[in-house]
DNA sequence: GTACCATCTAAGCACTGTCAAGTTTCACCG
DNA sequence: CGGTGAAACTTGACAGTGCTTAGATGGTAC
């Protein structure tokens, strides 16, 4: 069965390799042909799976934003179980965003660095990927918490900037030495979010 | 002078056909022989000016963080002189710094990119190298802005994070659609800056 | 004038992504 | 059961890369 030729899914073990050489060496470290190397296969098997590497590498980034969007959806979903309004909800999610960051900085990057392909390369008119659950329940959220629709989309755009520049403050900028302290950086998130939460109804 | 041995100014050479190939073919095109070809020297010169290519890009993300700056710092320079409020000219620094980003994709990209080196490598211990003006004016207005003590740190950095998370999307995220219409940019940053502006005393 | 030293060159190694052509294996169809 | 076509994989090769080691060059200070 993984008898050497017809691997059996040779495309999912490249990825799985994949997956694991970028969160211990990061993006830099790969390489088709150590994939190849690791998968047990020649040099040039992965391009019967992938186009070439750009096309591994988004294929990658479609894991990882994956993986972000799934956390959001979790962390939604518990707020909401918990019977938290939306404007906790909100905050939910924004901490759920920083705290994926911080602890899979890899796999952050690389879902927003569209050097060979980027997972938003293929958009809806809408501006999202349809499958992004977490951040379709984002827009939700906001929905609730801002009542002028007209001010509705600047805020959703704002809540999610404000997390995502905290995430690559923490994870690639000035505060990366803060990124090492998990509990700072809940603190830190807490203390930013709320002072930039909109004015939406009250809690 | 430039007569092929003791070229004058390599390094500086080097570094300036490496900010061009930089912004007009990204980060990925950048090799040192190919810089070396362009400057008309041999393939291993550019190792007596640089310790190895990370080094030069670490150098050339020191100079794209120095761009930016200057931007903001100009900008706040600006709006102080036509007499702002603190809080106008933290939306004029914040404008700024989103359209930086969208004007120079590239050099903001590398600047916040520590892939081989980044200029954050060597902060002090206050969090910021001591040579960034425009984000110590940015601190500066904030803490007018903002009168409470204990709310001025995060008030900075969420408002940093804010600029920073909008342009991320705006070059490398889901709003990338929008970086082409530089007006449209722009409204949207105001309106972002405004729904997530701290509530100092007002303008 | 000569010794020094920063600057540059030349040759070579190990590695990469990618292409072209050949080989193996499986699934299907008569 | 035997053959056939396609998918999965291999071999071999090419151009390009970063980097090391060893040698050539030329301005500068004694």
């Amino acid at each position: 069965m993984a008898d050497a030729y017809h691997h059996g899914d040779l495309r999912r073990t490249l990825l799985d390799e994949a997956a694991h050489v970028l969160d211990v060496q990061g993006v830099g470290a790969l390489s088709l042909r150590d994939l190849a190397r690791r998968a047990g296969v020649s040099a040039t098997a992965p391009y019967h799976h992938f186009k070439g590497k750009a096309d591994l590498v988004t294929a990658l980034a479609d894991d990882a934003l994956a993986d972000l969007d799934a956390a959001l959806a979790r962390a939604d979903a518990e707020a909401a179980a918990a019977g938290a309004t939306p404007g906790k909800r909100l905050c939910a999610i924004g901490v759920a965003y920083v705290l994926f960051a911080v602890d899979h900085p890899e796999r952050f990057r690389l879902a927003f660095r569209p050097e060979m392909g980027s997972p938003f390369d293929d958009m809806a008119d809408e501006g999202l990927p349809e499958d992004l659950v977490g951040f379709r329940q984002l827009v939700r959220v906001v929905r609730e918490v801002e009542p002028d629709p007209d001010r509705q989309a600047p805020t959703a755009i704002g809540a999610w900037s404000t997390a995502h520049g905290l995430a690559a403050l923490l994870v690639d900028g000035p505060l990366r030495t803060l990124a090492a302290d998990r509990d700072r950086v809940q603190a830190l998130v807490g203390a930013v979010l709320v002072a930039e939460a909109p004015r939406g109804p009250a809690p």
